[in-house]
DNA sequence: GAAGCGTGGAA
DNA sequence: TTTCCAAGCTT
């Protein structure tokens, strides 16, 4: 049965050289765990180490996020990226306050509920946290299933029911292993096979890979655009968002014209941030990020 | 299903 | 210097 040696391989492997992340460590929270999965969407694991450790000295638990505002989590994610995320994980505690008694919840539907927690962090909560027999699947597991399961030289689209079924058949019954097959499974994605340069001749798969059987036969679809940021509303918007978040309260709307000299183009990004609820009007031609005014 | 959403370090 | 992209989610 391949599928097993696929990966009992991985967590032999992980079980001698796993990076010593934080979040791994024995006894981490859920809040933890979910904290530092919302941290780690499309952002490396070195910027995230940091804001990490910042964000749960100071909210070591929901409770503790929820009664501070949604401003302070803006303001505490700082240069990360992606903000809303910081809003989304105060409304998640919000929302675990309300609906679960201040703890994270262990129902994968549950966690699906929770704002800004999708098919892949509800299930690396639940994985992770828990020990549930959940399929995980991110970037580097999709990569690396396509490659040693299937043979194929990269994942293509995303497709998440089948991404999910194809990865839940390789792991193992026992839910702790099967949680632990996950974390080995993305630890390989991310640091062996990887996307460019797969380190190959470190991989503890090599022998059963169908990738390599098939000869590592290199992608064929067409690339995917790299997407550009330069002139951006998206640039705009952390301009604008970087203002706000350096100062200490609602700054003037010709403090935020000087970010950027087209008119058109700031009004929007501002209407933008105020339509995602990231920033508030001070009702006296002044902005706010959100919560502050 | 495609597009939009930040940031900064490595290639 | 420019390009690429790193543990996704939402609409």
């Amino acid at each position: 049965m391949p599928e097993t040696d696929l990966a009992d391989a991985a967590i032999e492997w992980f079980d001698a050289n796993a990076r010593d992340l934080p979040w791994r460590a024995p006894g981490t929270s859920a809040w933890a765990v979910l904290v530092s999965e919302i941290m780690l969407q499309q952002t490396p694991v070195a910027r995230v180490l940091p804001s990490y450790q910042a964000w749960l000295a100071r909210w070591p638990e929901p409770a503790a996020l929820a009664a501070d505002t949604p401003a302070e989590a803006i303001r505490m994610w700082g240069r990360l990226g992606y903000p809303r995320r910081a809003m989304r994980l105060h409304e998640c505690a919000v929302a675990i306050v309300a609906r679960h008694g201040g703890d994270v919840p262990t129902d994968l539907d549950a966690l699906l509920a929770l704002p800004g927690v999708g098919a892949y962090t509800a299930r690396a909560v639940a994985a992770f946290a828990y020990g549930q027999r959940q399929p995980v699947v991110d970037t580097n597991v999709r990569r690396f299933v396509a490659r040693a399961s299937r043979g194929k030289a990269d994942a293509g689209p995303t497709t998440t029911p089948a991404d999910l079924a194809d990865t839940e058949a390789l792991l193992p019954i026992e839910p702790g292993r099967a949680a632990r097959a996950s974390a080995a499974f993305m630890e390989l994605g991310a640091v062996v096979c990887t996307a460019r340069a797969p380190r190959c001749t470190d991989c503890p798969v090599v022998e059963v890979c169908g990738w390599r059987a098939e000869g590592r036969p290199t992608p064929t679809g067409p690339t995917r655009r790299p997407q550009q940021y330069a002139g951006t509303d998206r640039q705009v918007r952390g301009l604008l968002l970087a203002v706000l978040r350096e100062a200490d309260g609602p700054v003037q709307a010709g403090q935020l014209d000087l970010v950027w000299a087209d008119a058109v183009q700031r009004d929007r990004a501002l209407r933008s941030l105020l339509d995602d609820g990231l920033v508030s009007p001070a009702g006296d031609g002044r902005y706010a990020l959100a919560g502050e005014a």
